[in-house]
DNA sequence: GCTGCATGATGAA
DNA sequence: TCATCCTGCAGCA
């Protein structure tokens, strides 16, 4: 869509005056930290869109279906429809408010800039919290990007006990965190998908389509054998989401 | 046709 | 910490 003059629209309504100010305009950049999404428009405003739990974007090519009646905001371009319907957050902001979201944000793993830089970062924010790492992980000030599947699997991956304090945690554990989840968001930014597994621990018929069920160690898999040694999986609340973890392979303290 | 749930964020208490 | 918002879909009757 970048690059072009966009016919937006509201169908649902709710950002009804937002599409009437935006259509007809072009779009110059589109730009994401973390989860949030920046849209920037000719005439330097920018379209700020977080999808939160529900939120979802549909894109067509040369023949789009028609808009769903809850659909946000539709945007038309030459070769592209993109339909927007359930975000947390779908409004208009000015440069200087999108950069106060920004500067509130921790470091994206998937944004250019220093990796040595960005995971000092980490480690800064990690040790003026006492909170658990498994619930830092979900701060979005403390590493940007990271949800609730990703928290579970990198702390699996990592062997890292997640009711460990986020101060707490060994210089080591927090390096080997933080690259172990930037490369898993990259890989799952290629992929398109989010798969943790290596492929060591698949079935080798399977490793070319794997299931729904077989892309990640412990996320949604209570009760379960861990696929890597056997003890059942657990479930915790943790920040006010279910927490799954290993107690085999992140026994308490793992990771301090 | 219902109900409950989901890869979240926010604002009040 | 909790309720609330937002949508679509699977799993039920």
């Amino acid at each position: 869509l970048a690059g072009q003059a966009i016919a937006t629209g509201s169908p649902q309504g709710r950002f009804a005056a937002g599409a009437k100010r935006l259509s007809g305009r072009s779009l110059e950049t589109v730009d994401a930290h973390g989860k949030h999404l920046f849209y920037r428009w000719q005439g330097a405003e920018t379209l700020q869109v977080d999808l939160g739990l529900v939120g979802k974007f549909r894109l067509y090519g040369s023949d789009p279906q028609p808009p769903s009646v809850n659909t946000r905001l539709t945007m038309e371009g030459n070769e592209a429809t993109v339909y927007l319907a359930g975000p947390t957050v779908c409004e208009l902001i000015s440069p200087a408010e999108e950069e106060a979201i920004r500067a509130r944000l921790g470091p994206d793993p998937l944004r250019n800039g220093s990796a040595n830089g960005k995971r000092k970062q980490f480690a800064a924010n990690l040790t003026r919290r006492r909170i658990p790492i498994g619930a830092a992980l979900l701060d979005q000030r403390i590493i940007a990007g990271i949800g609730n599947v990703y928290r579970a699997e990198a702390l699996f991956r990592t062997g890292i006990d997640p009711h460990v304090p986020a101060n707490e945690l060994s210089a080591d554990a927090t390096v080997t965190l933080w690259s172990e989840s930037a490369r898993l968001l990259k890989q799952g930014e290629k992929a398109g998908r989010i798969i943790t597994v290596d492929l060591a621990d698949v079935d080798a018929r399977r490793r070319s389509d794997l299931g729904r069920d077989e892309r990640l160690y412990v996320y949604g898999r209570q009760g379960e054998p861990c696929r890597r040694c056997g003890t059942p999986v657990a479930i915790t609340e943790m920040a006010n989401r279910s927490m799954w973890w290993c107690p085999g392979c992140q026994p308490t303290g793992a990771g301090r």
